[in-house]
Parts: C-alpha cells; sequence; structure tokens
DNA sequence: CCAGAAATCGATCGATCGTTCGATAGAATA
DNA sequence: TATTCTATCGAACGATCGATCGATTTCTGG
C-alpha cells in the first residue's frame, strides 16, 4: 500500500499550469510577454514548445553552450532569425528554461494535500514521491537545470541554489514537525533533510542507467522513502512487505 | 571512535601515484608520453599542473566548452601555442583530466587494507571515508570529471560510466558479503549501492554549501555512514558516537 | 479577393573560436 | 664560445559563433 499520490489530481487543485511541456511554454510566453514578439497564444504556444523541445534535447546532450542556434534552427524546423521572435539572446533561452523550472518545483512541492500535510510521516513519503513524479513527467527539463545551473553567471546562479535551498527547507520542516510530535527519533541527523535532495536528483540525472535496469519510478520511490523514513523513524521500516 | 584511514597511509601502500594534483599530472605525462612533446619531466610536470590547475578552475566556474584557448593561457601564464605542447586539442584535455580521476578512484578504493577488508561493516565504513577523502583532497578534479563526463561523445562517455558503475560494484560486494555473513539485512534493498554513490558525489559537487554551514568533512563522513549502515545493519545503527 | 499586419526567412555582419607555424629565446653540448 | 636542440611565443588562418535586418511569405479582417 503505497503512497502514490497522482500528479493529475493535483493538477486540479492548481488548475492554471498543467504539468506538461505545453504547460510549462503558455506559463513562459506569459512571463516574458515582453520579450516574445509574436502575439497569438495559438501560434506561439505550439512553436515556442517545438523550440524549447529541441533546445533541451540538444543541451542535455552535449551541453547549452555547444548547442549552436544552427542547430537549434535546423531541428525545431524554423530559421535562425526566426527563433529571436521567442528570444532576445541565446542567454534570456537559458534563463527562461531555469527559471520556469525552479517555480514550478515551489509551486507543486509547496501545497501539499491537507489531509497529507497534517500526517509528518505520510506528508515526508509525499515529498519524496510527489518530487519523483514530478522531475519524471518533465525529465528533459530537469536535467537541462540541474546540468546548466552551475554554468550560469553568480546572480542568475542564484535562483538555482536558492531554489534547492527552499526545497531541502520543506524537508527540513517536516522531519523537525515530526521529532516534535514523537514519531521521529530525537537524534535524526540534521543534515538528513540535506542528504535527500541528492537521492532525488540521482533519478533524473543518472535516468538512463535505471532504464537500462528496468528499475521503475514507483520502486526507486518506494526505496528511497524507505532509506530516508530508516534514518528517522522510530520503529524501523522493513523492507517492501 | 570514527573509522577514518589517513589519506596518508594508504601511499605508503601505493608510493607510484600521490593523491596530489602534481602526482596525478605525472601520471597524466607518462601517460601521454607520444602527444606532449616536452621531453625533460623537470620542466613538464610544474608546467602541465599550471595548465590543468587553471584548466579546471576555469572550467569549474563556467564549463570547459565556455574556457576558450585564450582564457587558459592568460590563467597559465603560457601562450596560446604553446599550450599546444602539453596537448594536441582541447579534447584531449578534457579526455587527460576526466581519464585521470576515474583511474584514480579504482586504484584507490580497490585495495582496502587487509584487515579492514575483512570485516563487512568496516569495509564500507572505509568505502565511504575514503571516497570522501579523495574527492576533497582533489575537489576540482571530481568537479570537473563530474560535470563535463555528461557533455563527452557517446565513446568516450562510457569511460565515465564504466567506471562509476565498477565503483557501485564496490558497494555491492561488500553488501552481499555483508548479508551472507549475517551482519546485514537479507531483505537490504538490493539498490542501496547504487544510491550510496550521490550520497559521495553530493559533498564535492555542493560543496561551497557545506562550507558555507561550517560542516567539516568528518561530520559529513559519520552522518552518511551511519545512514547507510541503518539501511542495511541488523542492529540500528545509533546517532553518533 | 485584396490590403495590411503578423510572422518568418536567410544572407550577412563582426567577433571569437581552435589551431597552425615560422620566428625566437634559452639551455645543453662540444 | 659556437652550435644544436628544446621549449615557447604570438601573429595569422579558416571556421563558426550569436545576432541583425530588409525581404518575403502567411494569415486575417473587410
Amino acid at each position: 500500500m503505497q503512497i502514490t499520490p497522482q500528479i493529475a489530481d493535483m493538477v486540479e487543485e492548481t488548475p492554471v499550469f498543467e504539468l506538461t511541456t505545453e504547460g510549462l511554454c503558455r506559463s513562459i510566453l506569459a512571463r516574458h510577454q515582453d520579450t516574445i514578439c509574436v502575439r497569438k497564444t495559438a501560434i506561439a504556444v505550439p512553436r515556442l514548445k517545438r523550440i524549447l523541445e529541441s533546445a533541451l534535447d540538444l543541451s542535455n546532450r552535449g551541453g547549452f553552450q555547444a548547442m549552436s542556434l544552427r542547430d537549434l534552427s535546423r531541428a525545431s524546423g524554423m530559421s535562425t532569425g526566426g527563433l529571436y521572435a521567442y528570444f532576445d539572446s541565446k542567454t534570456t533561452l537559458r534563463k527562461m528554461s531555469l527559471q520556469e523550472v525552479t517555480d514550478l518545483v515551489q509551486r507543486v512541492l509547496g501545497k501539499p494535500p491537507a489531509a497529507i500535510a497534517a500526517d509528518p510521516v505520510a506528508h515526508l513519503r509525499w515529498l519524496i514521491d510527489t518530487h519523483l513524479h514530478l522531475t519524471e513527467a518533465l525529465l528533459p527539463w530537469f536535467t537541462f537545470a540541474f546540468m546548466e545551473a552551475k554554468n550560469f553567471p553568480p546572480a542568475e546562479r542564484r535562483i538555482a541554489v536558492d531554489s534547492e535551498a527552499l526545497t531541502e527547507r520543506l524537508f527540513a520542516e517536516v522531519i523537525e514537525r515530526g521529532v516534535m510530535s514523537g514519531v521521529f527519533r530525537t537524534d535524526t541527523s540534521p543534515m538528513l533533510p540535506a542528504l535527500i535532495k541528492p537521492l532525488l536528483q540521482e533519478w533524473y540525472v543518472k535516468r538512463p542507467k535505471y532504464r537500462r535496469r528496468g528499475i521503475s519510478l514507483v520502486s526507486y520511490s518506494a526505496t528511497v522513502q524507505d532509506f530516508v523514513l530508516n534514518a528517522c523513524l522510530k520503529d524501523t521500516v522493513s523492507g517492501r512487505e
């Protein structure tokens, strides 16, 4: 009996942005109205979608710097000049993608269902599982954000660093509540929240490895949940039943 | 009473290569005799050291692609043409660094002290602690290898992937021995070896974060060790001491 | 069907890239 | 000291980059 909240359920609560590439593109279009000079949404969204899908694909192969705008124009089926109707510089293109991902994480993880938020164990499981499902649904976006965040100029790098710090704080708060309510051990390592993040990143950074081994998202999620709960729960969590 | 084998002790067993940038440069020089056309070691080693230190520093800031050979020439105090006495192309420079790191990990982790290898718990702790100390001593090399491995062409990317697979196998073998000898739980997750690696990478990938928080390598190592042992040891590991 | 707007095109620019190579300086040899 | 070899230099080359902009196509309202 695994707690695996469906992403679809969550969308009903926040219907403004779907967790799809198209949804993100609509959000990007709204956020960058001033730089994107294509006015009709019906045209701009599918075009932007094609551009960003190609850009993420190319970047995730050889790095963002290595992707030339000629490569992007070829892959997206749009001329090099035409691309500039959707961004004013290559740097802006990078910022658009990264910013959208970090915003999304905070929007989704910040609003757990009320019933789940009441129970620290369920909440902790939900945070892990939801984060994994989120990255799975938007895999290219997250691999891009992870790999390219380090190459940002200092000013913009803060976006990624702050986002990660905020995610870690969500874990820290839940664990603290669990300790105070007596469910978690009082000697739980204060470093545990920081150690959860790399376990979640592992899933999308090394995605091909787990695909090759035939390991499903569900079983990976369950393993990480047990791994983490073993480190803080008073009663040891047995393996999958 | 923490098991923290000093790197210095290990060097005595494998005195051929010291765990310093200079030691790695000597190894690189020996391996690439044919492409490096500077014959006198007394000159080649310190020059190569300056070049690689600068290259790793620049790459780790903005990415390897973004580092131009003019940047590198300025930082290393050598002319752009002079650099080509130490590598025949920028790609070779990248391969030299990566290959050296992956080789080093296998050389060091593959030879645990006999006394430690006998006990699965001590061996597992030793693998974690030694890996962390190794990455700490050669931080720029590992951040470079981690960040740039993904941007390799498929053929050379295998070097990094295989190296990681081998490291994971070291963990898997120790854990399996622990299970068979009755020290580890029989229901230990088969995915545990894969989950250890990201916890070790976290240390050098997010190094500034832990420096900012004043978290020492020793305490990080102890936390990870306990975290992992909690997931496989029969008797729950209490907090530090 | 046609005028005007919206969207796209692709040749082109200057800058910068990795790389080459003849000249030069320094050390070793005799 | 003269000579040979080693190591380094930095100007220069062709290729490619991000970005521009006037021409062209496509769409839309009347």
